[in-house]
Formats: structure tokens, C-alpha cells, sequence
DNA sequence: TTGCCCGTGGTCCCTGACAT
DNA sequence: ATGTCAGGGACCACGGGCAA
């Protein structure tokens, strides 16, 4: 694809609806504090650093709008996944803009479609926006690196009508290079959509990355877990949330629980539920992915001729 | 059925007071 | 210092309703 037709709009790659095909989100973002995990407007700015000092984190907010959160990374995780399936059906120039509704946006990430619904997208994409981040990480030797999430929204207005037509998303270039070198990706179960409590979906990201297939799971002492979920609460809170969070035993694919590490502090241990369960989803991903494929490729087909 | 809107009740992270 | 508890504020899920 030229230069010249990624530029222009006409020529955005239409993503039509993504829920069944399966989740990918980054690698990087999944082990560190990138988002907000509050439902209400987080200002306070995430300052994080690695326990040995190698990469550090920095998340900072606009007044007018907020840091980015937990909910608001699912645009992004649907963004991931709508460009990984069109790199799978060989597409090899992925486009940087895309293009949707609200509509079938809300939808895939599981969202009520009133328009409250729209609101909150709208507040999201500004969130997006206008968080800036700071890091080490993917930064070049001697280079430090300022981003947002998405460099750009915008919607489409029908010029008759007046209504809404299509919603426009441009991911910023970090983001888009992650999102594009498949080892970056790690494919996330489909619950995680339907987690409502964001410290939930903080542990989950975490378990997925660190714990992932090993037998012996994985121990993290609750002050680095803390610190890698960017939780703003106390550390006693924290601990109480924790608790709770284990008692209800809700993580998908992994079960967590709170142990006393070796110098008797408290530690969660992650570790992958039973085997069986875990290859008859995955069998069920593939089903799914197969029986949408030909849908999607037409649908895609027809917008892009 | 699809797309949209609204009211209500419930959930959740966090705060702050109090207890151990 | 750490745990318990009640409650605030934001907002999300849910169900009902409407129009095409």
C-alpha cells in the first residue's frame, strides 16, 4: 500500500465486529502500571520503576479529562485484535487508522450500546488521547519517549441525516508497533471482558503474563504486586482487596491465593486452573475463529473494493 | 431484529474513623 | 502498624421502552 492511500480516509481499513475472534493485548502493558484502575477521575500520576531499577514507567493525566483506565484498554485490546486478524488473512501494510461504529465498538468490548454508552466512549477516546506516557520501555539507547495511546478520534457524520456514521481511531506509533510484532502479543480469555472490578483486570493481565503455562505457578509479595497494578490505595487496603478478590475466586483460567512469602510477608500465588478446561477453550476459540473467518473476510472484502 | 435512549439499583475503589 | 467497617462518588448492568 502506498504512502498515498494509507493517508487517505477513503481507503481506512473498515473492522467489522471482532468479539469472537480471540483477544490480544501487549505483552508490555500487561506487566506494568499503564492504567487508571478507578472508575472515577484518576489525576495523581503513576510513577513506577521496576524493582531492579531497569525500567520505569510514567503515566500522566490532563485535569480536563483524567488518566486513561483499565475499561478504556479494551479499545485498544480491540484494536490489537482487529489488526492481528488482518495480518492473519495476509494483509501485510496494517493500517494505523481504524474504522468502525460506536455501535459495533461498544459491542465488542461488551459494553452497554444507551447512549450513556456513547458518552463513556467518547470520555474514553479523550482519555486515550490526551493521557501521556512515559517510559523506558522500547525507548532507543539515549532516547526518551512521550506518547498518548491514540494520536487520534474522530466520527463521521452523515451530512443528510446528521447521524453518526463511522467512528475513526488512530493508535499512536508506539502502540502501533507493538500491536503489529505478533511476539508482542499474548492472547487473553474472553472473561476478561466481563471483569468489572479494575483491580481484577489488573491481576488477571499480570497473572496471564508472569504466571502463564508454568506448573509451579507464580509468588509475588503484595508490595511488588502493588506497585506493577498502580493501585493508589494503601497498602492495608490493598491487602484487604486482595482478599477479597481471592475469596471470590473469580481471575479466569487462574486461580489465586494469598500465602506468607519466605520472610513472612503477604504474597499471592497465581496458577493456572485445571488443564482440561484450558484446551477445551482454546478448542473453542479455534471453532469460533473458523466459523467467523469467511463472514469477516467477505465483510472486509466488500468494504475494501 | 437492530440501533438507540433512560431510570434504577448495584458494584467497586478509595477515604477516613475507629479498633486491635 | 495493621485490620475492620461504613459510606461517597462514579459508573456500570439491567430491564423497559421506542422507532424503523
Amino acid at each position: 500500500m502506498s504512502a498515498r492511500r494509507k493517508d487517505d480516509p477513503q481507503f481506512d481499513f473498515f473492522i467489522p465486529m471482532v468479539h469472537d475472534i480471540p483477544l490480544k493485548d501487549q505483552r508490555e502493558t500487561m506487566e506494568r502500571p499503564f492504567f487508571s484502575l478507578q472508575k472515577r477521575k484518576r489525576l495523581k500520576p503513576i510513577d513506577y520503576r521496576s524493582p531492579d531499577g531497569e525500567v520505569w514507567v510514567k503515566v500522566e493525566a490532563v485535569p480536563a479529562y483524567g488518566m486513561a483506565t483499565i475499561w478504556d484498554a479494551d479499545i485498544l485490546i480491540w484494536a490489537a485484535s482487529a489488526l492481528n486478524r488482518l495480518k492473519q488473512q495476509g494483509v501485510n501494510d496494517l493500517p494505523r487508522t481504524l474504522r468502525t461504529t460506536a455501535y459495533d465498538l461498544l459491542r465488542a468490548i461488551k459494553r452497554d450500546t444507551g447512549g450513556k454508552g456513547y458518552q463513556e466512549l467518547r470520555a474514553a477516546l479523550d482519555r486515550l488521547a490526551s493521557t501521556t506516557i512515559f517510559t523506558s520501555l522500547r525507548a532507543k539507547r539515549g532516547r526518551d519517549r512521550r506518547f498518548s495511546w491514540i494520536d487520534e478520534w474522530d466520527i463521521e457524520v452523515d451530512p443528510i441525516t446528521e447521524q453518526p456514521r463511522a467512528l475513526r481511531i488512530t493508535l499512536s506509533n508506539w502502540i502501533y508497533e507493538g500491536v503489529t510484532q505478533e511476539k508482542q502479543l499474548l492472547t487473553m480469555h474472553p472473561d476478561y471482558f466481563s471483569l468489572t472490578g479494575g483491580l481484577e483486570r489488573a491481576l488477571y493481565r499480570i497473572a496471564r503474563k508472569h504466571a502463564g503455562d508454568q506448573k509451579k505457578g507464580w509468588l509475588c509479595r503484595f508490595s511488588v504486586l502493588k506497585d506493577k497494578t498502580g493501585s493508589d490505595s494503601e497498602p492495608k487496603e490493598f491487602a484487604r482487596m486482595m482478599r477479597k478478590i481471592a475469596l471470590r475466586d473469580e481471575l479466569p483460567e487462574y486461580s489465586m491465593t494469598i500465602v506468607k512469602a519466605a520472610d513472612g510477608s503477604p504474597a499471592a500465588h497465581f496458577i493456572r486452573r485445571d488443564a482440561g478446561e484450558r484446551t477445551a477453550i482454546s478448542d473453542a476459540i479455534i471453532e469460533f475463529d473458523q466459523l467467523y473467518a469467511d463472514t469477516i473476510a467477505k465483510k472486509q472484502g466488500d468494504l475494501l473494493l
